[in-house]
RNA sequence: GUGAUUGUAGCUCAGUGGUUAGAGCGCCUGGUUGUGGCCCAGGAGGUCGGGGGUUCAAGUCCCCUCAUUCACCCCA
């Protein structure tokens, strides 16, 4: 069982039924609601020019530096994507003029080289969206408005949604002093890391999990007190907006997200029930340079591997979701074999489930397949039948049967 | 990259260094000349993750390796 040439590949997986239907679900949902909201899907591919995705999110950035699987077949270095917004940004970008203004969604899988634990897949998979155009506060509003119809959708509940602000680009600067300044006194109480991180990345003090830390971070002014007017403005706004509309929120200034191309509203959506990796979905507005164009706009991202398990926790399940069983054909003899072989063909001509054995079985192993199948319906023909014109319908809920004619069979089966 | 954890039948798991490695569920066949689920009987199915070592003897002990799961780092 354990050998290695029937295993998918570290951090991959095979995805089967019922599984499947949760994503198939989620995914058609996922369809209809943007649909509502006037998006269009598109699919970029999963190799891009390496440069794509170091220049939108930052070549100092972990995702970038150690986590992408690149290799360089002949001139250009390439990586598979890590993230969906650096490709679509980048199709937008060459769009011109109305690339800005575009509303765009993707499901697809994305690919990160870590080790894998609960809810994190070297293959995992993404539904996001990217609406591009000029910083407007009820843009933002708007995108996470979105965000949190899907997951109403697929019928999650429980999903916290915190938000914060990167500031402006010429926030950053004023942010990392005034962090670092504040820290000085204390860096006697941090952990190994955080006083690396000090230097290198303050951001990330403030989220570290350690208590310690923790403490000295509740000591200090938040981010957001380092920043100018207009960042505490613009967000301001964008919470108006969301509790004009009804959703409930939290502002969260330790929030920190990683990518370098955020700015302004940053936000993230946890559920209790994951365990280490508690967030589900990301978003954020950003503003993404490529060549001489800085395209601006706002999006998100929601993990399907990480959505799948706050919905198990809801009891929802893949189950829920099979396709309904349809018509079992039970042949009785070679004769009826082929017969059945015709009227399979006639009932999925019109888009009926139908399955049958193909190998001349015994009818109660026939029966018993038609069971396991779901079978709502069992169609038994034998000679007798054949030479009738007629077939035994067994309905399979409550093990009633009649004979009918073999015309009446292939009606009642399209009626339902 | 770091630290733990687990690996025995399709699945979930038993198995004090000592015969032909077991159970439950699932699967197949029969009990019913043409009737599923429940029940009963029988059956198939195992490189004990892989490689090396210790030993008279290894699923069991040691080393290496691969993989799983969880956590760190980081992220969805």
């Amino acid at each position: 069982m354990a050998s290695n040439e029937f295993q998918p590949l570290q951090g991959m997986s095979d995805i089967q039924a019922p599984e499947v239907y949760l994503w198939r679900m989620m995914e058609e949902r996922a369809r209809a609601v943007f649909a509502s909201y006037g998006y269009e899907e598109v699919r970029t591919p999963v190799l891009e020019r390496l440069s794509v995705f170091q220049r939108s999110l930052g070549d100092t950035t972990d995702v970038v530096k150690k986590e992408m699987y690149s290799f360089t077949p002949s001139k250009h270095a390439l990586a598979m994507r890590p993230e969906g917004t650096a490709g679509t940004i980048r199709h937008l970008a060459g769009r011109g003029e109305e690339g800005l203004g575009a509303r765009v969604f993707y499901i697809a899988p994305m690919f990160r080289y870590e080790r894998p634990q609960a809810g994190r897949k070297r293959q995992f998979h993404q539904v996001g969206v990217e609406a591009t155009g000029e910083p407007n506060p009820l843009a933002d509003a708007e995108c996470i408005a979105l965000q949190k119809n899907l997951l109403d959708a697929w019928g999650l509940a429980g999903a916290r949604i915190q938000v914060s602000t990167r500031g402006e680009p010429s926030d950053r600067k004023p942010v990392a002093e005034g962090l670092r300044q504040a820290l000085q006194p204390h860096v006697a109480a941090l952990c190994e890391d955080c006083r690396r991180r000090i230097e290198e990345n303050v951001l990330r003090v403030i989220d570290c999990k350690n208590e310690g830390c923790a403490r000295v971070v509740d000591r200090i002014p938040s981010p957001l007190e380092f920043m100018g007017p207009a960042a505490r403005d613009y967000l301001e706004r964008v919470m108006q907006a969301l509790s004009a509309m009804g959703i409930d929120v939290v502002v969260n200034p330790k929030l920190i997200r990683g990518l370098d191309y955020y700015v302004h509203t940053v936000w993230e959506i946890s559920h209790a029930a994951l365990g280490a990796q508690d967030a589900l979905a990301g978003g954020g507005r950003y503003e993404i340079a490529l060549g001489r164009k800085a395209v601006p706009g706002v999006g998100f991202a929601i993990g399907f591997e990480r959505a799948i398990m706050a919905l198990n926790a809801c009891g929802i399940d893949g189950a829920q979701f099979a396709p309904p069983g349809g018509i079992w054909l039970v042949s009785l003899g070679e004769a009826a074999l082929v017969e059945n072989m015709k009227l399979a063909r006639d009932l999925r001509a019109r888009g009926i489930r139908c399955g049958m054995e193909l190998d001349a079985k015994s009818m109660k192993a026939q029966m018993r397949k038609a069971d396991r199948a779901g079978a709502e319906m069992v169609v038994i023909r034998g000679d007798e039948e054949i030479a009738k014109g007629t077939a035994v319908v067994k309905n399979m809920a409550d093990g009633t049967q009649v004979e009918l004619a073999l015309e009446n069979v292939l009606r009642d089966a399209q009626a339902g």
